[in-house]
DNA sequence: GTCTATAAGATGATAGAC
DNA sequence: GTCTATCATCTTATAGAC
């Protein structure tokens, strides 16, 4: 299995549609089309549509990774906490139209019970222990059900972003979000 | 369109499969087997399956108005905003396996811009209204966007429950719901 | 109103030439 | 490694008998 240059522009493709139009919805050809690969040669990269719905969400958990890793840089706990929600805030556009990447892609994959995709590495399982991180440092004992919280409403707030069709509703959220993290101390 | 009992069943064998499958996932072949009814059938009642679905979001919508009509029997607006996260945590076994049936059904169906079901009735934007109607009643200013914040923690939290396929996340979220409820006063 | 049979089109996947 | 052509199946929808 290469990593060919081909094979990257597919799970782009991939990643962009199914954020668009969701997994169901989106067929190989939309996915060849966008990535300017004839049909066929999908196959040759990704046996079956499943493995190429596994090689997105591991794209997805590899850019939460890499956007924490960033807010990591953050001096204080309660910093990279608000970070995080200003990262929505920030794709409050995108959100609005689409829903978020992440929670839109775990919504639709949780009904297939197709296990291909195992629940240990979900891209929101990520969100929510490095957020119980920010929260044990911060010296809070219920930083696990916290944790919940804080990625709870991000989430929340994007699914009524999009359901209202309005960007908004996330930047408010947000601004609540950062409050509500003030008020922890 | 007479309402017929099949008519009825049809609705309700939907309803369930869009919930435990998603609504793309399903077929109309499924859907007329769960109802007992032939396939050919579905269509004297529904002449395409985007007016079935239409039909699922309004008896959805019904369901929502009917729970906060009882919920209007509450004596203060804390209470019946309570009752409101209460209900998530009695369904939170059937949220973690298949998620909110009202939030999975409008993350799925805002993606396919089929205009066929309008925004202006969403069921979650009767739950945000009734939300901002008891928090006005409280006297909150901000009644609206802390309205947001209330539908956004209770659908968020579901979301999290389905991931993880783990109820407890929603009944722990309730909890730390009717603590932020009781220190709004 | 009810049901069977089937048309029409789309989609995941494969065979095999180059 | 790459691509064309195509198969097999599924799904929405319709035609038409009863």
């Amino acid at each position: 299995m290469p990593v060919t240059d081909k094979r990257a522009r597919l799970v782009e493709s991939a990643k962009g549609l199914f954020h668009e139009q969701g997994v169901l919805a989106t067929t190989l050809a939309d996915v060849a089309a966008r990535a300017a690969v004839p049909l066929g040669n999908v196959y040759y990269y990704f046996k079956t549509k499943d493995e190429l719905v596994c090689a997105v969400i591991e794209s997805r958990s590899d850019e939460v990774r890499e956007l924490l890793g960033r807010l990591d840089q953050k001096r204080t706990p309660q910093t990279r906490l608000k970070g995080l929600a200003e990262q929505w805030g920030d794709a409050s556009e995108d959100v609005a139209r689409y829903g978020c990447p992440i929670g839109s892609l775990s919504s639709e994959l949780d009904k297939s019970h197709d296990t291909a995709w195992s629940r240990a590495d979900s891209p929101l399982a990520i969100l929510v222990d490095w957020s119980e991180a920010q929260l044990r440092q911060m010296g809070r004992r219920d930083a696990r059900d916290l944790a919940f919280s804080v990625v709870s409403r991000i989430q929340g707030a994007s699914l009524l972003a999009q359901d209202f069709g309005d960007p908004e509703i996330l930047v408010r959220e947000a601004r609540l979000f950062e409050r509500w993290v003030d008020g922890l101390a």
